[in-house]
DNA sequence: CCACGCCAGGGAAACGATTACCCGTCTGTA
DNA sequence: TACAGACGGGTAATCGTTTCCCTGGCGTGG
């Protein structure tokens, strides 16, 4: 329990040796010539006092805080902003260094990113993170470049900065490849409306992965709608109400294949009897507690993570330049999550 | 834009005047005399170089960090810790301070929460706020003591310390009112079977709801599952399945009112036509996704971050006493989030 | 004409660590 | 016996601010 007022210089006193000694036995310097004894007595006195470093006199010395800023989008709206902060803060903490956070609405404008990014700086974190609730194209706040930075889960527009986004057409593929060698050869895409990344890469996932299983991609059935589970049903009706119906059903995300559930349930098709479906972002509160379970693709939110703070780190320690890696977008698989949506086509 | 390697001084030697000076306008301190015109080259040189204090060194000699230690369990599991750091990050900005955050896991050992709290002391936090993720007793680190400290969703075993909590039992009476009001007297609950004190409050509300309106409250039918969506769906079948079967359904959480909805639509019975059903939680992505839209109590943690933010800097700057106010925990409203899934009963 | 008070601002010691460099005392060896 | 070099450790500057207290000039009342 370190007690706030006790100093190295009270620890100094109390072993009867100076501070240099003191700060020379706590830190291991290496060059430091201090008898076996002294350092007992060093230690034991500091054990005694309850002595514990003061961080921000040794930061102000030493040039580094130990801190990582993490800007992080609409922390409360779902739960990968709490998997990006879970990622990171661990990783960061195998190495010694903690989490400041600062939340930022999805919304925000340029000025207010820059006032965030301005508070951590002034705090002298020696890094920081910079990540958004989904993969997308950002603006940078100007003064980012003053410190190492990698982004997470998006892309800068403009220029070249480190940053680390999810396999977005590897996970499709993996959904479609699922769907396929469960026997299904007639299999929907219920898109998304919005121009992200996501929307085209899962797309093109999808398209590619059935052409190369000898199908017509091209031709394959998309309906899009907003990505929400309301957007899901609508999309699911148009979807399940061709003649030509599918019988596997890929889903932009797991609240459209929520809204699928209840179109299929409606028209009397059982998942995955009937009909199997596989959805994107794994959000367990969802996905996992359907009836039956939904089988879906991961979005790698803690990876990303602790990912980006590893090598954030790295950076800041002079392991790694950054600005190799700036080059492309470190990409990070999306893998898939097995439950019980997804079966043989009926016959 | 703060360029990081400038300081006081060097705005000092650009306006030609000493580092007191610069300090004194920059701080807007009340007994400094200095000239309009002074200030104005003190100003417009900070400006230019880009001056951003530099917060560490403030700290060290002021003994203030402006930061508030956050701890928080199971960061990625449920979005109630999203709304907490953001409830308790928007109080500490409007106030100038900044979150630190450590995250815990709800399992770990004394000896691990210890050490959470430990590095937050070492870097000098100006307060602590020890968040859990569902309301219960909770045994305090040991070195929490050391600076002004805040209990968020959660109530100390031991001795007495500020804490804040939802208003459990408030909750459920509005939860069986809204019931009762739509006209349901065979009212049922679905309760947790975990001893934490939500089980009981909610339970004593339930009752307590019942009997007001005239109604046998002790008699009231009640069965218990794990709250999750499977014990939700099994103590729903075992509740439908009485012949006395209730119209209306108080469930512990969205969860369970989840398997609710399955068992209910596996009987026939259609919500809210046959029975009408109220949740717990309003977890956004199950209870704004179902179908009908489910009522439901609102869990207060934004309120509950943001209040214990709020009171812990009123105690760091002496506003308050924290020890007056920890003689009872603080208890905030549970408010009645209403959507479809209430209606009057079938006669 | 002098003392006093006000005005505008500066000097320097903290805050709690790290670290470059220095200094006495042994011991072994030439 | 004298000198080099280990040995064990200390002195003081420094990081960037804040803050207590001081100073020098000038106008003014007595």
């Amino acid at each position: 329990m370190s007690n706030k007022n006790i100093g190295i210089k009270d620890v100094a006193v109390a072993a009867g040796v100076s501070v240099t000694t003191v700060s020379h036995v706590l830190n291991d310097v290496s060059y430091a010539r201090i008898s076996p004894e002294t350092r007992d007595k060093v230690k034991s006195a500091a054990e005694q006092l309850g002595y514990g470093p003061n961080r921000l006199a040794q930061a102000l010395r030493t040039q580094r805080t130990g801190m990582l800023g993490l800007v992080s989008e609409d922390i409360a709206t779902t739960p990968h902003a709490g998997r990006i902060i879970l990622g990171a803060d661990e990783a960061a903490r195998a190495r010694g260094y903690n989490l400041m956070i600062i939340n930022t609405s999805g919304s925000a404008s340029p000025e207010s990113r820059d006032a965030d990014v301005e508070a951590l700086l002034e705090r002298r974190v020696d890094g920081i993170l910079y990540a958004t609730m989904y993969h997308r194209h950002v603006q940078l706040p100007v003064n980012l470049g003053s410190v190492p930075a990698v982004l997470v889960d998006s892309v800068s527009t403009s220029g070249s900065i480190t940053a680390v986004v999810p396999d977005e057409e590897g996970g499709a593929r993996a959904a479609v490849g699922i769907l396929l060698s469960a026997g299904h050869s007639r299999i929907g895409f219920l898109n998304n409306t919005d121009d992200v990344p996501a929307t085209r890469d899962r797309l093109r996932g999808f398209r590619a992965t059935l052409t190369e299983a000898g199908l017509d991609g091209d031709a394959a059935p998309v309906e899009s709608e907003l990505s929400e589970v309301q957007g899901g049903y609508e999309a699911a009706r148009r979807m399940l109400g061709r003649e030509d119906r599918p019988t596997g059903l890929f889903c932009y995300n797991d609240r459209m294949a929520m809204g699928a559930y209840r179109a299929a349930a409606e028209l009397g098709l059982s998942i995955p009897g009937d009909l199997s479906v596989v959805g994107f972002d794994d959000q367990e509160l969802i996905a996992a507690n359907l009836y039956p379970g939904l089988t879906t693709v991961a979005l790698p939110h803690y990876e990303m993570g602790a990912w980006a703070a590893e090598n954030l780190i790295d950076a800041i320690e002079g392991k790694t330049d950054l600005a190799l890696m700036a080059l492309h977008p470190t990409i990070l698989d999306c893998p898939l999550v097995k439950r019980d949506s997804v079966a043989a086509p009926v016959r």
